[in-house]
DNA sequence: AAAATTAGACTAACCATTTAGTTTAATTTT
DNA sequence: AAAATTAAACTAAATGGTTAGTCTAATTTT
């Protein structure tokens, strides 16, 4: 493979995660990696085309994380399964960004994404273990439980600028351990009792 | 007040919001909103001043909301103020997109506004009300807590596109409804008990 | 009369895309 | 092994559509 190509992509991630599609510029990203703009039309037929290559390579990159949890209950493995993605998305935060425009442009590109939601379907499936097993508590809607408890740990890394002031000055890490027990917390009281 | 000007800031706000600042064409919103394009600048001096003063106005709207919750309890404030909160997200599609891409875009824009977070404050001075009246447990983080509620809230009306098909092939008026449930019960087991 | 609005041509900058070519390294031919 | 050939990787510069913003002179509204 060349050098070039993966160097692009690299840039343009970056690129269309700070700035948004219509945001970015072509000559920036060429400038950025170090290449000729052609370069980019050479690999890529057009900006389109870029962008569902470097799309496509986040969400494959995102499904290939490995989560299969250690824990000897279910109480355990949701905790490991909902930590894990907390570290996922504190350490990828083109990730949270790549998402969120993703979600309004182009319905096409993200609607062919099969992978968008692994963290949804293992939840669901531990928690649904539990149930069977009597540890988790029955709910109406679990579907509904679990878009929250995901939701308010995603929320946090996708508003960060946002949120951040009403922890006042201590360290990101801090924050961060504080967020993991309020998560466990959550786990604990919604899905058990 | 003149006419035009009004409707150029209804028109921006659904542009905006739609295809975010840099997506948006002034071509586009001056024949949408039936005026002139040079009659945009009349009022506004640019694209850029054109974008906060729609934000501005936004976010003056969401302030002016008035919550104040009838209950005879903290738990019914709660419960009121959070169902209030639902139900502007429900009803302010266009929030929840400009307040999106408002992270992320110009943070001068975003950090001068004041009024981002009058949920956050009422529901954070109630919870506290409770917790002197022995109402609410004492949590250590309170402000990780209230995050995570509304932000689960939150979630699924910015990430809507990406989750609705959890919840299977019902009205949006029942996921409402469910997700308005759900929500009780998240703040019952999480602020009481 | 002053403020608001229209018509629409105009410009200058910007920016995605193309063209026409060069370089490099490997493969084949002589 | 030297010469010829190929294909892929890469480049400099041009092209042309798009778009924010302007200008002028006239008309309508308050």
């Amino acid at each position: 493979m060349s050098h070039g190509r993966e160097k692009i992509l690299q840039t343009s991630l970056q690129e269309f995660a700070e700035k948004g599609y219509d945001g970015s510029r072509i000559d920036y990203i060429a400038k950025s990696a170090g290449v000729n703009k052609a370069l980019i039309y050479y690999h890529f037929k057009s900006k389109e085309e870029l962008y569902t290559a470097v799309i496509n390579d986040l969400f494959e990159k995102a499904a290939s994380v490995s989560i299969t949890p250690t824990g000897t209950s279910v109480r355990d493995n949701l905790l490991q399964i909902m930590e894990h993605f907390m570290h996922f998305l504190h350490e990828n935060p083109f990730f949270v960004k790549i998402m969120d425009q993703c979600v309004k442009h182009s319905r096409d590109i993200f609607n062919n994404l099969h992978h968008q939601n692994i963290f949804f379907e293992r939840v669901m499936s531990m928690y649904l273990l539990g149930v069977q097993n009597g540890e988790c508590r029955k709910v109406d809607h679990p579907e509904d439980f679990i878009v929250s408890l995901l939701g308010a740990v995603y929320f946090y890394f996708s508003h960060h600028k946002a949120i951040r002031k009403f922890y006042g000055d201590i360290s990101e890490e801090e924050v961060i351990s504080i967020r993991k027990r309020t998560m466990k917390d959550m786990v604990s009281r919604l899905l058990f009792s």
